[in-house]
DNA sequence: TGATAAAGTTGAACTAGTTCAATAAAAGTA
DNA sequence: TACTTTTATTGAACTAGTTCAACTTTATCA
């Protein structure tokens, strides 16, 4: 079923009831975008928090200078958003581009609002959610001070190698915060 | 009153009323650490939360090759903990010290699982606390990968004025993710 | 107060990673 | 199928940041 994954990806983080997890669910919407296609265009507002069913996204910044800021990837069983953006209805610095033809499900402010409201253990899965988020953006910064830019490489493509087969290494190269000139070098040395 | 700052800090998140608030502030205690004095080390289990009322923390880690890597600084109005380590009980790898004579208050996992049961709406309080945490850490990181070493430090200076007095360039190094030699040019060339 | 340790500065040699430009390979499009 | 655009590779010159070592300044504390 559509919301099979979905439910997969609560359970990880909480237990909850059959109906709680039902009533979730109907608050989230189906929607398929294309390959290149953007969810989310720097400058505008995030009006939807999204999850990944199927395809590949990549979330990302274009800086002063003009160079792509890779902040993650989100294939299948992932989360996708800008916070900031959705949380205060502000201007988005980030971009959402789906890589290939995908289908996720979406959640509006609105519709949030309202979710926590109706089915308040929401309250702390999404707090046990962004928890788990805080220690991965945590460890990922401490890699990115203490890491070659090769271990960095190497650690990517070992963690998330489903990933990799959907992404070209311009890509990760952005994501790796070097050139892809030089990850081309990197490659070349092993 | 001792607890007046973690009560504005919490307002700063969500409207609560008074009862809650003076409720919430049961469930910590205070403790005095002495400059120097090891909060956490690395391998050890987080078994508080804190929150700094007065004094200056570094939370770090010591990589393979030796080399420390400051996650952040603490300083009044502050949290302060190893999310990982308190939530699953596993060993730490960070160390948070005082940096100076300091005063925080502190609630124990326990005491956390009964203030969430006890007082519901502080699920919504640290979902948004954490939800505004990984806005910040995703700040950072682009700024990392997209700003110079140069440009990161002055806006650390900019952004953290009152830390800035409290601490060595030694550990602004390490923060920034350079060598203290370089920081040390870098001041010089300007 | 003086002694000792720690932090900060400086310079020279080095290296990880960048920049630019040219070319090759692959993917998208008609 | 050919044409165009994007991605990947490679080399040479360069630069931001490191390493090491010597020295100076500032804290610490008995």
């Amino acid at each position: 079923m559509l919301y099979d994954l979905l439910i997969q990806n609560i359970k990880k983080n909480i237990a909850l009831s059959k109906s709680e997890l039902e009533s979730i669910c109907t608050y989230f919407t189906p929607k398929q975008l294309a390959k290149k296609e953007f969810l989310l265009t720097q400058g505008s507002i995030c009006k939807f928090e999204g999850f990944v069913l199927e395809g590949c996204f990549r979330i990302f910044t274009i800086d002063k200078k003009g160079n792509e800021n890779t902040l993650y990837f989100a294939t299948k069983d992932w989360w996708l958003m800008d916070i900031d953006s959705f949380t205060n209805q502000t201007p988005s610095d980030l971009n959402i581009q789906a890589l290939e033809d995908s289908h996720i499900i979406l959640i509006s402010k609105e519709d949030k609002a309202k979710l926590y409201k109706n089915v308040p253990s929401t309250e702390k899965l999404f707090r046990i959610m962004s928890q788990k988020a805080i220690v991965a953006w945590q460890r990922r910064l401490i890699r990115n001070n203490s890491l070659t830019a090769k271990e960095r490489y190497f650690h990517f493509t070992n963690t998330y190698p489903d990933i990799v087969t959907k992404i070209t290494d311009k890509q990760i190269a952005s994501y790796l915060g070097i050139t892809h000139e030089f990850l081309s070098k990197i490659k070349k040395s092993n």
